[in-house]
RNA sequence: GCGGCUGUGGCGAAGUGGUUAACGCAUCGGAUUGUGGCUCCGACACGCGUGGGUUCGAUUCCCACCAGUCGCCCCA
């Protein structure tokens, strides 16, 4: 058998690839709108940089990253998420020093983990991110949700749910860490073997428990909501009022936890409520990680961001039955009979092409026939069919695809004849 | 990492322990000598995911592996 593709990963071959150039250049677009400026980081970082910045106690780092040691003996690992690599960059490039505050920044590119592939969920996928550093103002976690909801409606999702949730700070988040421990512990026998061992090294995800999540505990749970302190709270107003300003609708959900270490405050996903969606329902995630800066050795400086995958997005559209791709046609179709007339269609050819025109020939060496076969699969406007008449009498055959009517015209008024007839 | 289902030509899809593996779409050729989209005719799997086993004989039965898919976990 021969060589096949890694698994977990795709192809994207033309027809598809459409989509995302249409997608990319929609998120490039309204990043431009919103003043976000595009940053390409490596694709590869140091491992450290990753276990010190998703945590050390994630699954992401414990069992999904693509590590591999260096011919220098330095460990290396493929990006599994984009946000540890700016913020690095961020401070590698002291960027807290450029004259334009705060910073914001995109990115869109390829991420790694080593997972088992399933809807929606690939070894390599691309995510397209946004992330804002050195504002604590709550208007801007209103404006990262808004630029990820505007991107999904500008490219016609209708069906979408946004659910946040506020984290708090540490000490928020300590006070609720005890309470959700105290609550749990008398009858933790009563819960699945997942959530015992939750217990006491992250009680919070105890409140995410699929299994688990009718059992009457999990109704009365505190819930971090009634342990934010007075700050905390008081930006988690503040978030959710910008958003009602904004016209954008949202979910309060106790229970959202995300999954990586460095989040605070502000935590939100965005779901599709696509009928038919698979089961991996979250399109987008995202939140504000205070404190990462300095954990990978930077100035105190706050930090927003979220992060879409694409894959997952195109697999939205299609549950809501959006095309994006509209009909793919060319300019002019070259049909050449003969040796003489094919060799004179590839200067008339370049020809168009240098004029702006989409245009093209048949290779193959094909008969007239399939050569007008040829023409209609690349959705040709026109027809110019040159052959020993045409050639002789210095004339080439216009010929309009959709209404079959033809015309003659001089050989050498073309180029003109053509400019006219397609503008 | 765990579990269910699936794996036949480019795509979709039937089928059988034993001569030539249906059919549809696509492709190619012809009917139509220089004109496409329609129609008709013809061609197109030395092979039934890979490897092993059972058998006189396997694409069909068994096992393993690989892959896809769905779900769990987790996440984008």
């Amino acid at each position: 058998m021969s060589i096949s593709i890694p698994r977990g990963t795709r192809d994207i071959l033309p027809g598809e690839v459409e989509k995302w150039q249409i997608i990319e250049e929609k998120a490039r677009e309204l990043c431009e709108r919103y003043q976000y400026k595009e940053i390409r980081t490596p694709i590869f970082e140091q491992t450290d940089l990753f276990s010190r910045s998703v945590g050390a106690t994630t699954d992401i780092v414990q069992k999904e990253m693509y590590t591999f040691t260096d011919r220098g003996g330095r460990s290396l690992t493929l990006r599994p998420e984009g946000t540890a690599a700016v913020v690095r960059a961020f401070v590698e490039q002291k960027m807290h020093g450029l004259p334009v505050q705060p910073v914001k920044l995109y990115y869109m590119g390829p991420m790694f983990r080593y997972e088992r592939p399933q809807a929606g969920r690939y070894r390599q996928f691309v995510q397209f991110g946004v992330e804002v550093l050195g504002s604590a103002d709550p208007a801007i976690d209103a404006e990262v949700i808004s630029l990820a909801m505007n991107f999904y409606s500008e490219l016609g999702l209708k069906k979408l749910k946004l659910v946040i949730n506020s984290l708090g700070d540490l000490e928020s988040r300590s006070a609720h860490r005890e309470a959700l421990i105290r609550h749990f512990r008398p009858r933790i026998g009563e819960f699945c073997s997942d959530c015992q061992n939750r217990l006491e090294k992250n009680p919070m995800r105890i409140l995410d428990c699929k299994k688990d999540r009718d059992h009457e505990l999990m109704k009365s749970a505190p819930s971090i909501l009634d342990y934010l302190n007075e700050e905390s709270r008081r930006y988690f107003e503040k978030v959710l009022k910008y958003l009602d300003e904004l016209g954008i609708s949202y979910e309060v959900d106790p229970n959202l936890v995300r999954g990586l270490d460095y989040y605070n405050h502000t935590a939100f996903e965005i779901m599709s409520e696509a009928e038919g969606f698979g089961a991996i329902t979250t399109l987008c995630g995202g939140g504000r990680y205070n404190g990462l800066v300095e954990e990978i050795g930077g100035p105190e400086t706050p930090g927003i961001g979220f992060a879409l995958s694409i894959e997952r997005l195109l697999a939205a559209l299609e549950a809501e039955n959006i095309q994006l791709v509209k009909k793919q046609e060319i300019d002019c179709f070259i049909v050449a009979l003969g040796e003489k007339a094919r060799d004179y269609s590839v200067r008339l050819l370049h020809q168009m092409r240098l004029a702006g025109f989409s245009a093209e020939k048949d290779y193959l060496n094909r008969k007239i026939k399939a050569q007008f076969k040829a023409a209609d699969r690349l959705n040709a406007k026109y027809a110019a069919i040159i052959g020993d008449h045409e050639l002789e009498a210095n004339k080439i055959t216009v010929k309009k695809m959709d209404t079959g009517e033809q015309t003659e015209v001089p050989l050498d008024q073309f180029l003109d004849y053509f400019k006219k007839l397609v503008e």
